[in-house]
DNA sequence: CAAACATATGAACATATGTTCAATTGTTTG
DNA sequence: CAAACAATTGAACATATGTTCATATGTTTG
């Protein structure tokens, strides 16, 4: 009488939802790559350190010693977070000597971090 | 001969830095309770369960039941992630009989999410 | 090439974060 | 009011993250 395929249904979903509505926000989160992406992106800016740094490149370019000693922080720390934004090519670096200058890839950056500024400011 | 203020440069910067640099980026990462709350701001956005949620309701308000049908999580995860941004303002909830109503708080944060998908495309 | 210097890296550690599971709150409906 | 249902919450757990400390890399300069 009871084949397997009554067993189906082991999600426990009870709850009456809409289907179209459902239907609508699985197409729009389809792509698992790109919401990964989109997050990784944003956690780029989720560090204070790292905001600090951005800022800070924001007003030019600097090297890592005149970065650790304007945010108080040791060189070890600035260059593990400077890493980190060097992979989300965020900032760039170039040697100069026996130092490396840090700066923005690119104006974008700025810009999103003042957009955040702003909405800070408002709310 | 040698005082208690000889010692004081305990913090071992022998780096040669660029003063006007230094004095410019500290001014400008001054503000550590802003700097923190920017990054505060972009944490938010830095978890693709917290992306998909804003994500699904950028299609329209829906319920939690929804949500986690949509994105194929359990309630509890994706009530969890919804309190977080209910925290940071990103989602307001209203009851609806038993369904407890979500929707965007601000048309602003679509734009934010926007912004970086365009600029992951891109790159 | 050796010493000094600027930066980068790896391991270890403490803390933060996201999910699960179980239990609770709050609403509707019989 | 009791049962069913939708959502929330708390504790526990595993994983991720940021800093420190020690060491390595790479550049300059004597």
């Amino acid at each position: 009488m009871f084949d397997e395929n009554e067993a189906q249904q082991t999600e426990a979903e009870s709850c009456p939802p809409h289907p179209d509505d459902i239907k609508r926000a699985r197409a729009a989160v389809a792509d698992e790559n790109e919401m990964q992406a989109i997050s990784d992106f944003f956690r780029l800016f989720s560090d204070s350190t790292r905001i600090k740094i951005l800022t800070a490149l924001g007003t030019g370019s600097m090297c890592v010693c005149d970065i650790s000693e304007a945010l108080g922080m040791t060189q070890s720390a600035v260059s593990h977070q400077l890493r980190v934004l060097r992979g989300g090519d965020l900032v760039r670096a170039r040697r100069d000597g026996k130092s490396v200058v840090y700066s923005l890839s690119d104006d974008h950056i700025e810009t999103v971090i003042r957009a955040a500024t702003e909405h800070i400011r408002e709310g």
